[in-house]
DNA sequence: CCGGATCCGTAACGATACTG
DNA sequence: CAGTATCGTTACGGATCCGG
């Protein structure tokens, strides 16, 4: 695969791993479920299917990721991470978190997966806010279903094929989601609106807002200024 | 420079900067201290200098990096971390923790500079130690001098031209501190065998190998067992 | 349809040489 | 010392094809 540096340095290590394209993103898919190659290439559009099934085998080689070969009659194998694979999905969070303030408003050239969400989620996370609680949210995103579950301070986010009970139950499309966090619309507006619906309790609502989706980075008013 | 992702995620804008090759090298580099060309060139065996070039340019052009010029007769200029690359270092070290594992004892194509200690010692640090300490060491490598300081947790590490004052100052060179930290020599014999001296405090002496250079990962009996 | 392998044109990289 | 220029080699992106 791509050339070792050859420097006795565990950053360098890391980085003959993690640093070459494409490979970080296919970490992040994998952080949420296993997937199907077919699920990888929809999911990182402009990969190409040779340089994805390289990736995959340099992952497997290190035991990063595994291949599950699923019972028949699904007759399909999906791509899973191992301990030491998901591990490292939670580091490169920390990177993620450092790459927030990139991210303004999306350009009209920009992919975006509800499934990102997660991400943002487990990134954005108002930590200070988290310890004090315990609540599991369902989040449905357009067709997507995912449940968000806080101890603590802990977090643990995973996409779903149906609804469960929770505190509450949060629907709103990803527009209104980004919306938020941009600071374009304010909560109060988009529950009054109902593109933001909370059934179950409000306040859980609200402190789902509070906890992921609020922005934690200064307003371009406040830059202004 | 590289391609983007088009994509609308933190990580992937992130890995558009960190993800390409050497930069999150060029950055370690620069961690500790502004460098000129050359210095860079050095520390980093196998790039070009076209490559250097550009990353640096790339960098430059996110504000991550600046060219400070210093003023005749030094007649030459060096390259520095802004406040916003220095904290994208201190991701970088998430990752570092996450490759520490990788670092088995040093192959022999491997290249190793001394100045990487400090990305070890601020990685590999024994947190729950260091919350109770207050405290400053000088190390010595064989030509070079670096002041380790930490204060209730808080670490700070950088390069001296020469010796300051300190509680400890630890003279080793970096086979032995290597040897140290993959267990293949223990603290005690190498205090004795005169090639880790300590001058001050002893028991100093003995925290900064706790702090630092004690391995936290399972030796091989551990694994074996 | 899924999971690739193969081929091909283009962009990035590494090494060396050259310049202010 | 601080880069730029050139060139051969490698990696990537896109398309096509193939076995299960």
């Amino acid at each position: 695969m791509g050339k070792s540096y050859k420097q006795y340095c565990a950053l360098a290590k890391t980085f003959e791993i993690v640093g070459e394209r494409w490979t970080p993103l296919i970490i992040r898919e994998l952080m949420f479920g296993g997937r199907r190659f077919a699920d990888l290439i929809e999911g990182l559009p402009g990969i190409g299917a040779s340089v994805l099934a390289s990736r995959l085998k340099d992952l497997e080689s290190r035991e990063l990721v595994y291949k599950a070969h699923l019972p028949p009659p699904a007759a399909s194998s999906i791509y899973q991470l191992t301990e030491r694979g998901a591990s490292l999905g939670e580091k490169l969070l920390c990177l993620a978190e450092w790459g927030m303030e990139l991210l303004g408003g999306k350009a009209d050239d920009e992919v975006f997966q509800n499934r990102w969400i997660l991400v943002h989620i487990k990134t954005a996370m108002d930590r200070e806010l988290a310890e004090a609680l315990s609540e599991t949210y369902i989040l449905k995103v357009d067709e997507d279903i995912y449940r968000i579950k806080v101890d603590h301070g802990e977090l643990e986010a995973a996409q779903l094929i149906e609804i469960e009970k929770a505190d509450a139950v949060i629907t709103a499309t990803a527009a209104v989601l980004l919306a938020l966090h941009d600071n374009q619309l304010s909560f109060d507006d988009v529950v009054e609106q109902g593109v933001y619906k909370v059934e179950g309790e409000l306040a859980a609502g609200r402190r789902f807002y509070e906890l992921f989706i609020k922005a934690k980075r200064p307003t371009s008013t406040e830059v202004a200024a």
